[in-house]
DNA sequence: CTTCATCGTTTACGCTCGTAATCAGTTGGG
DNA sequence: CCCAACTGATTACGAGCGTAAACGATGAAG
């Protein structure tokens, strides 16, 4: 299943609270975006299309709600960028985090837990 | 500087060994991608023209040799993901992958290693 | 000098994306 | 019962992408 940059940003909505009419997803959006009602409505329909999200009738309007989950796609995407920039390989990727600064002292913390719990 | 997945394929040939005719990246590129020559040379173009790569002429041809150093492309690329996915912590990062038996043991050896040496 | 092969450049084309306006159906209010 | 308003669906359109063929310049060979 591939979205794109700008339905991924819906779905984040999406997969934060469900089901969701189009109006509050436009309001979720609001600030963050700078997108027009219009947008979102076709965003909403492509995800539909995708079958990344389903829609039933509440009245009037329809609600939302993903069939992708984001467990799902996060992994699809990580693994992608991890095979093409890093072999497939972890490490190298903390590693490369590691030289650029990008490991935070709490970074570190957790790291270190999840490693001693890991494999005993 | 914005690539996209076809380009960055050829860019992965030029940054291994560089500089390189288009002849060499095409027989490069032979196996691995089912692509035509002339879609290599558009490539080459593209990149070219965004600045990715220079050429130089060489006799009748040119060569090309990457500007965008691929440090640099990683990192844009790697932190847009954590960032996108991860809240931009390295940490859930490493922990989606372990719940996902993405760490070899390989992995967890150079993270307890890396760890080690860090911050000591 | 003319011609052919060889490169790089230009043009092409269908698809997805970002962004949005417009259309059409339905429903609540008068 | 009809019209305005709301909401989903359709249509739009330019940019970038994947993929590639066609064109044009130029050097090598006869």
């Amino acid at each position: 299943m591939k979205i794109s940059e700008a339905e991924s940003i819906v779905m984040e909505v999406l997969w934060r609270q469900h089901p969701l009419a189009a109006e509050e997803v436009v309001a979720a959006l609001a600030e963050a975006q700078q997108w027009q009602e219009a947008t979102i409505k076709t965003l909403l329909n492509r995800l539909l299309k995708k079958g990344a999200i389903v829609a039933e009738k509440e009245g009037r309007r329809y609600l939302y709600t993903p069939v992708l989950r984001r467990e799902d796609w996060v992994l699809e995407e990580s693994q992608g960028l991890l095979e093409r920039l890093f072999g497939g390989r972890v490490a190298p990727l903390v590693a490369h985090f590691s030289q650029h600064r990008k490991l935070s002292r709490k970074d570190v913390a957790e790291l270190r837990k999840l490693l001693e719990e890991l494999d005993p």
